[in-house]
DNA sequence: TTCCGACAGTGGGGTCGCAAT
DNA sequence: ATTGCGACCCCACTATCGGAA
């Protein structure tokens, strides 16, 4: 198969908003691979779902700045494709980005021009096309004739769609694909895609969201706390013990504390889902930025001189039993039994007073919030289910608005991420931050207006501000910076809303700003 | 007919390792 | 030695489609 008929594909689903529609394409191409083998078939799956096959190829946005024009004639197979983002992936020493980028220039030389677009979207992550990984699976479904749930669930068990595409496509009857998918179950070694949490402003409100999905008789919610580390899923068999992240990356060479915490657990096999982080002595958290700094170091001395500490909330196999459709409440009774001092600290209720009050008595201790969760839910896979939901504290500021960037892709041709600042007692601002988050298209479309009123420089992608513009920020906490002049930058920041009641002279200043560490 | 769950998009700050300068 | 880039870690929020209610 030709790279230019999935460039055609990707072009024909990207030109319509249609799910549906978008979905029918998907399927056509898959089934037209599927006709050309099980290979074909793997890199249609990734490059449709935005992905290419090689986790890390060192070629990013910027190396494709200066790529030759494209070819009149398509002629490039997805194999050759395939093989030349692997031969770049393997290059490695003196000399390699020039290789590197020499093997890009020659591979984009051979691309017609959506195929060219295509490579771009692949390369840097932002394919655009409006279908990503869940559209894929549906798509894969109803080329195979299989039901969507079975595809999805496959897929969160094996942790990727590739495999999973493959199997059902290549499969010689929709029964057959069937027993492929099924064939797909919880494999200690291998890691599952993590369940992920809704989130809502306060205890109460989380309480009152689970009460309307739960059976419970009394509505039991269980109240854990949250971490500010990385999430780790955790397998061990025997004494071989693999540590993943949430993108299911394996950091187990990174993090022998951890094995080396699992291994003292009383249980042979074990599939553990939790949280790694960093301590002081007194066992409080450190900032998120030591943890993530200690994670991501391969450097064995560096990695000595701080340790992670690991705690598991939730247990999805133990010894031959699989857990993920059990209630919670059972995995958490399996998980105090085989994982007891390291498991994170929880209440169990059916008074939301009780939970807030948990939620107050973890964030006094240093801890991030907390997640409120359904106490007879299933561990959902891959999925933002709504079992979880996550609570955490939110600060406000109110702050001025120092210059502007253009957007990109859907905002484009409106001014959308904004530069934060606090007001300086001694004269001017400091610059705290940008967002592009909590903007409607009606608060879009008036900020372009506005800050065109305001301008004072434009230099094609930023534009520099009067600063007399008021807005309302929420953000979840303060962390060091190198730069910004403050020595300190906002946490998710997000706007809430312009404050057209105060003027500048009215905004917070950088000390009220500094009162927030405390 | 209306409602709402799930998805994709739009980017944020910080950290590391590595190759080039 | 410093700088720039790529790859990950953490992520919030809105708009939209289409199935659920």
């Amino acid at each position: 198969m030709l790279l230019d008929d999935v460039a055609g594909a990707s072009a024909q689903v990207a030109a319509t908003r249609s799910r549906l529609a978008k979905r029918a394409v998907l399927v056509d191409v898959l089934r037209r691979a599927a006709g050309d083998g099980a290979q074909d078939v793997a890199i249609v799956s990734r490059y449709l779902g935005g992905e290419l096959r090689q986790r890390r190829t060192g070629l990013g946005w910027r190396s494709l700045a200066a790529m030759p024009g494209p070819a009149d004639v398509p002629t490039l197979t997805l194999r050759d494709v395939d093989a030349a983002f692997a031969h770049m992936a393997g290059l490695s020493g003196p000399g390699s980005a020039t290789a590197r980028t020499d093997a890009a220039r020659a591979l984009f030389a051979a691309g017609t021009e959506r195929e060219q677009h295509l490579l771009r979207g692949l390369v840097s992550g932002e394919l655009r096309q409006g279908a990503l990984d869940a559209l894929l699976l549906d798509a894969v479904a109803e080329a195979a004739g299989v039901p969507a749930d079975a595809v999805r669930r496959a897929a969160m068990l094996a942790g990727e769609t590739e495999a999973v595409a493959v199997a059902a496509l290549t499969a010689a009857s929709p029964d057959d694909a069937r027993a492929a998918l099924d064939a797909f179950t919880l494999t200690v070694g291998r890691p599952v895609r993590p369940m992920l949490a809704q989130s809502a402003p306060d205890v109460a409100t989380a309480v009152a969201q689970l009460a309307g999905i739960t059976d419970a008789p009394a509505a039991q919610v269980v109240v854990d706390t949250k971490l500010d580390g990385i999430r780790i899923q955790v397998h061990r068999d025997g004494d071989d013990v693999r540590v993943y992240t949430r993108s299911l990356d394996d950091i187990t060479a990174r993090v022998p504390e951890i094995v080396a915490a699992v291994r003292a657990l009383p249980a042979r096999t074990l599939v553990l889902d939790g949280e790694a982080l960093a301590l002081d002595a007194d066992g409080r958290p450190r900032p998120f930025q030591e943890t993530a700094s200690r994670s991501a170091t391969r450097d064995a001395d560096l990695a000595a001189s701080a340790t992670l500490t690991p705690f598991f909330f939730d247990v999805l196999h133990v010894d031959g039993r699989d857990l993920l459709d059990a209630p919670l409440h059972e995995r958490l009774a399996v998980l105090d039994q085989v994982a007891a001092p390291h498991v994170v600290e929880r209440v169990v209720t059916s008074d939301a007073a009780a939970a807030a009050e948990h939620f107050r008595a973890v964030v006094a201790a240093g801890q991030e919030g907390v997640v409120v969760k359904a106490a007879d839910a299933p561990y959902e896979a891959g999925r933002r289910g709504s079992a979880w939901v996550k609570v955490k504290p939110r600060h406000t500021l109110d702050l001025v608005v120092l210059a502007v960037e253009r957007g990109s892709g859907r905002r484009s041709g409106t001014l959308s991420n904004i530069h934060l600042g606090a007001r300086d007692p001694a004269g001017g601002f400091v610059m705290l931050g940008k967002t592009f988050k909590g903007m409607t298209d009606e608060m879009l479309a008036w900020q372009t207006q506005r800050f065109r009123e305001l301008e004072v420089a434009d230099d094609g992608w930023t534009v520099t501000l009067r600063p007399e513009q008021v807005v309302e920020i929420a953000f979840d906490g303060l962390q060091r910076s190198t730069r910004y002049p403050g020595g300190l930058a906002l946490r998710f920041a997000r706007v809430l809303r312009y404050r057209d009641d105060k003027a500048a002279a009215d905004a917070d200043t950088i000390d009220t700003v500094r009162s927030h560490l405390a």
